[in-house]
DNA sequence: AATAAATTTAGAATAATTCCATTTATATCA
DNA sequence: TGATATAAATGGAATTATTCTAAATTTATT
């Protein structure tokens, strides 16, 4: 664990969960030399470490979480934030469903936050 | 619907999940001068029309889906092929254990598919 | 047939990500 | 501690997927 990646690793713990370009201009801001590809270099390296998590939505962009830990996610169709949501174990369902195994799922939820609920647009 | 739209549409009916460029070289064969972004546009047209989906893996891949209506996808770890889930209806379930409106979902579920668990990979 | 609208084309442009060779930093151990 | 080995960081080029744009072509409409 280098001080650039502990960097990048602060960077996405203060922000939740955020895409490369965002962990990068946060941590350029400590690390005036920061580089895009050690970003990527060490989120890769933070992933297979268990540290954080990687995300694709279907809206094409990459995201990183700063919890490993198995959990669901929604994006606000309106804002676009992110947020963690607790589904329980999935896994377990989804296997008495079918006859495939399940060795895991990504799943996205697609909603709207209470922020854009409340502003009503 | 153009003939080159419906080629792309065939093309992808013939095949069920596809990547773009996958859908592009099969389309190509029937007319030598169709072109990657005539592809793009069509699969575009495609699914705002409602005729097919659009799936986007974690894996970091685009897929087109020839069957538009709701259902889930599962995708081999180990060669990578793409099958359909029928999971029931899991908005419902997710509204049931969530304080926010569930608008849709996109989940892929990683398995072995029955040919890769046969060969014991 | 003439005009308007939509589609297709080709290639440039963009964006995200990876690769590679060199430099730098970190860890190991005599 | 100092020398060496290992791993990481850098900068930039390369790659890949996708979108954009403007011109040409096709399709639809009156």
């Amino acid at each position: 664990m280098t001080a650039k990646r502990a960097a990048v690793l602060q960077v996405l713990r203060e922000g939740g969960h955020m895409r490369p370009d965002e962990i990068y201009a946060k941590a350029k801001e400590k690390y005036p030399g920061m580089v895009l590809a050690t970003v990527y270099n060490n989120l890769h390296a933070l992933c297979e470490a268990g540290l954080i998590r990687h995300i694709r939505t279907a809206e094409g962009a990459d995201y990183y979480d700063k919890t490993p830990t198995p959990h669901e996610h929604a994006i606000c169709t309106d804002c676009g934030m992110m947020l963690d949501l607790e589904l329980g174990d999935l896994a377990a369902a989804f296997a008495a469903k079918t006859d495939l195994p399940v060795l895991s799922y990504d799943l996205i939820v697609h909603t709207r936050c209470p922020d854009c609920c409340a502003k009503g647009n």
